[in-house]
RNA sequence: GGCGCGUUGGUCAAUCGGCUAAGACGCCUCCCUUUCACGGAGGAAUGACGGGUUCGACUCCCGUACGUGCUACCA
């Protein structure tokens, strides 16, 4: 008996691959390599009438995408496929009915309608929120086979009729684990509901098949959000009933990801609202045909956005706060994880991702950027873009910020801010770069230092100072206030580029 | 409503009874750069509230408030 560890990522593949459930993985993938342990993604599709084409796939992406590869998956295989659920129906039923058999199950017939009447009769009866709780108190009072006599269920058993098998909640116990972050939490079983285990469709809830799963694929640590704290005490009671206690994971439940105005969870909304993306990719919804950005799309390098992510809700409790996916395995514990909830923070997202792209070799941003270049001057020397990323990278948040920053490189530029030179423009200024002009000319080794050499010569000859001129010189080659050195600018761009964007701003003045 | 969980600057957060309460993002000032950015030096800004426990509480306990999650044959 081998206690490696083995954590799993079970998404829903209902949409978009949302921030907290990309964190989700991170942890799981941190935990399990930080513990040479195994990383198993599963796929929950219990839920048939929220089936959506693609999401499965996109899934896989995202996690490629962000280097969070797993060790067993749909795809990939495992000793415990398969590692879809819908295709382990058949698994789940016995284990509804060893429930059943025990004592610890019931059948239920009562139909979603009836349930739907019980529900609105309570809300009308003055007591506004409060709901009607399927549990110890109220079950005899429902069409199910602890209520009914033997032979009325088989009966209807024999008839087919459509019934779900219920957990038979026990009253008054006290229900009580440790979590991970939280320490321990306990909860009154009273309190409760009589959760369905399995569907009238044959399939099995979360509740069951989370349990199931988690048993026979061996998981002995689980991660998932703060939203599943009130349904652990079910889970707990179902790893008991189902004689595997011993065997149970320990369980970590993740604070939530927060909006980051007001309060509350961050959702796809916010993002749309607030201007930032919320999926790590683009998201096609086929069913409404509206794409959604991701972070990948947005120009966010993946190790920013792990890294981002990492120290949204934990830390390594030092300083540094650059970290590689490596470092992050390396350093990575769950207790360090906090228990409250984080809002979300675009400006230091986009921060992370500055210090990345600073810290990244100009090689390895090549492939990266050339995208955004090629779409605007398609025609782009790998040896001239390699130079142009070493000059502008660090001033660039985001991918697309390198066409921003340096399009100048590229294209001749539109000059916006004509009006700045003009103010202190005089005719000793034009002339003296007319003069510069002929001088430039004559350059043969057309380097910036050269450049620079001509230039200083050319202000002494019409008593000038640097700083006279040094701007409306960049405003001609950039077209506006920004921009590495403008004398390695001109190297750049060659010799007879820039004096072409310098006679082109001299006739507009 | 009930139950669970949470609460250190605007935001992310360190602190595991000794605090004159780190650091980062953002903001402001200055330096560097005769541009912008990077980088550097400063600055403003924090323990929800009330009770305990203790020589000493941000740290432990109890209340209160506030926030948030759940309360489906969804995950």
């Amino acid at each position: 008996m081998s206690n490696k560890v083995r954590v799993r990522f079970a998404p829903s593949p209902t949409g978009g691959l949302h921030l907290g459930g990309v964190r989700t993985v991170l942890y799981n993938y941190l935990f399990a390599r930080h513990h040479g342990g195994e990383f198993v993604l599963r796929i929950e599709d219990t839920d048939q009438t929220r089936f959506v084409e693609g999401a499965e796939e996109y899934i896989y992406k995202c996690l490629e995408w962000c280097g969070l590869e797993p060790d067993e998956s749909t795809k990939k295989g495992g000793p415990y496929a398969p590692y879809r659920q819908s295709e382990r129906k058949h698994l789940y039923y016995q284990y509804a009915q060893q429930l059943v058999d025990k004592g610890y199950a019931y059948y239920a017939f009562d139909t979603p309608e009836e349930l739907e009447r019980r529900r609105s009769e309570m809300a009308k009866d003055g007591h506004a929120g409060t709901n009607f709780q399927y549990d110890a108190t109220t079950r005899r009072q429902m069409r199910n086979s602890l209520s009914l006599s033997t032979a009325e269920v088989l009966e209807l058993l024999d008839k087919n009729t459509p019934y779900v098998i219920r957990i038979k909640v026990p009253f008054g116990q006290t229900v009580t684990f440790t979590d991970m972050i939280r320490g321990e939490i306990t909860f009154d079983t009273s309190l409760v509901d009589d959760k369905v285990l399995l569907k009238a469709d044959g399939m099995p809830t979360y509740h069951l098949a989370v349990v199931v799963d988690d048993y026979l694929m061996k998981i002995t640590h689980a991660f998932r959000g703060e939203e599943w704290l009130p349904s652990a005490p079910v889970h707990l009671l179902l790893w008991k009933y189902l004689g595997w206690e011993a065997d149970m994971p320990q369980w970590a439940h993740l604070p939530l990801i927060l909006k980051p105005d007001g309060n509350g969870k961050l959702s796809k909304r916010d993002g749309d609202r607030l201007g930032f993306p919320v999926f790590a990719m683009d998201w096609n919804d086929p069913k409404t045909g509206e794409t959604t950005r991701g972070f990948k799309e947005i120009g966010f390098l993946p190790e920013a956005f792990v890294n981002m992510l990492a120290m949204l809700g934990w830390n390594p409790g030092k300083e540094q706060e650059l970290f590689s996916l490596s470092e992050l395995v390396q350093y990575f514990s769950i207790e360090r994880v906090h228990k409250g909830g984080a809002k979300f923070d675009y400006e230091k997202a986009k921060w992370y991702n500055q210090q990345h792209i600073h810290h990244s070799s100009d090689e390895k941003l090549l492939p990266l950027v050339k995208p955004y270049i090629v779409a605007h001057a398609p025609a782009v020397d790998d040896t001239y873009l390699l130079k142009v990323i070493g000059l502008v990278k660090e001033r660039c948040g985001l991918l697309p910020d390198f066409w921003e920053q340096g399009h100048f490189f590229f294209e001749t530029p539109e000059i916006k801010e004509l009006d700045a030179i003009k103010a202190k423009w005089d005719d000793n200024k034009r002339s003296f770069f007319n003069s510069w002009k002929e001088n430039l000319s004559s350059v043969s080794d057309w380097e910036h230092t050269t450049i620079e050499q001509t230039f200083t010569d050319s202000l002494q000859q019409h008593g000038l100072k640097k700083g006279d001129i040094m701007l409306p010189l960049r405003i001609m080659l950039v077209g506006g206030k920004y921009g590495p050195g403008v004398f390695v600018i001109a190297e750049m761009i060659g010799k007879e580029e820039t004096l072409k964007r310098i006679q082109n701003a001299l006739s507009l003045l």
